[in-house]
DNA sequence: GGAGCGATGTCCT
DNA sequence: GGACATCGCTCCG
C-alpha cells in the first residue's frame, strides 16, 4: 500500500468564513491514529454551519456548555450525540469568539478498512460505503465520540486525530441545500465531490 | 428501492 | 417536555 506523504492543516486554514473552509476541506483526508493503526478517509462531503444568522446552526441560540467549541479558536474537534445513537463530528471556524463550523457528511474510506468494519460491526464483505457514508456512519468508523474528542485541536499531527493535505489535487465541488435537518433548509451549504459514490443519500450527483 | 418510523440520550426552555 | 445536523429496519410495490 503506497503512503502518500501528509501535511497537516495548518490553524489559519480554518480561520476563516465556513462557506471557504467547506469546499477546501473536500478532497483532504481525516486521520485516526489507534494502536499503531492508522485509519485514513478522503472527505468528500460537508456542510457549513454558521452562526445567529444560520437557525439550523447549533450556535445561533448563543454559547452554551455544549456548543462552546463553535465559539473558540478555529480548528478544534465539536462532537456532538444526536437522537439517542449517534455521535457527528464539526470543525470549528473563524477565530475566537466568533462562532461557526463544518460538519463532517461522508468520508471515502482509504485505508484501515478491517478496523472501521469492526467499529461499525459489519461484515468485511459487505459495501464500502456503508462504512462513512453519513455523519453517524464516519463517526463510528473513526470511534469519535464526545468524551473522547470534543474540543481535541485537529492542526497537529501529536493528536490522534486530525486533518490532512496529501497532494491529491482539488476535486470539483457541487453545491447543494444542507439535508436532514428542518430550519433553513434552503440555503446552500453543503459541498461535495462531483461524481463521488461515497457521498451520504441516495443519488449520486454528476 | 424507497417511504415510513422507532430507538434512544442530551440539551435547553 | 420537546426538539434533534441519524441510522437501520420493516413493509410495500
Amino acid at each position: 500500500m503506497s503512503q502518500k506523504s501528509l501535511r497537516v492543516l495548518p490553524r489559519s486554514f480554518y480561520d476563516r468564513d465556513p462557506r471557504l473552509v467547506g469546499p477546501d476541506l473536500l478532497g483532504k483526508v481525516l486521520v485516526r491514529r489507534q494502536g499503531g493503526k492508522r485509519l485514513v478517509g478522503r472527505i468528500v462531503e460537508v456542510e457549513a454551519y454558521l452562526g445567529a444568522d444560520d437557525p439550523a446552526a447549533h450556535a445561533s441560540i448563543g454559547k452554551t456548555p455544549r456548543n462552546a467549541v463553535l465559539f473558540g479558536p478555529p480548528g478544534y474537534a465539536y462532537v456532538y450525540f444526536i437522537y439517542g445513537n449517534h455521535y457527528c463530528l464539526n470543525v470549528s471556524c473563524l477565530p475566537d469568539g466568533t462562532p461557526g463550523g463544518i460538519l463532517f457528511r461522508a468520508l471515502e474510506p482509504l485505508q484501515g478498512l478491517n478496523e472501521m468494519f469492526a467499529s461499525r460491526g459489519l461484515e468485511k464483505a459487505s459495501d464500502l460505503r456503508k462504512l462513512t457514508s453519513g455523519p453517524g456512519r464516519l463517526a463510528e468508523a473513526f470511534e469519535i465520540t464526545r468524551e473522547r474528542d470534543n474540543a481535541k485541536d485537529l492542526t497537529s499531527t501529536r493528536s490522534d486525530l486530525y486533518i490532512a493535505d496529501d497532494s491529491t489535487p482539488p476535486p470539483r465541488v457541487l453545491i447543494t441545500k444542507r439535508i436532514g435537518i428542518t430550519k433553513a433548509s434552503d440555503m446552500p451549504l453543503r459541498y461535495l465531490v462531483a461524481g463521488n459514490r461515497f457521498v451520504s443519500g441516495r443519488v449520486i450527483p454528476e
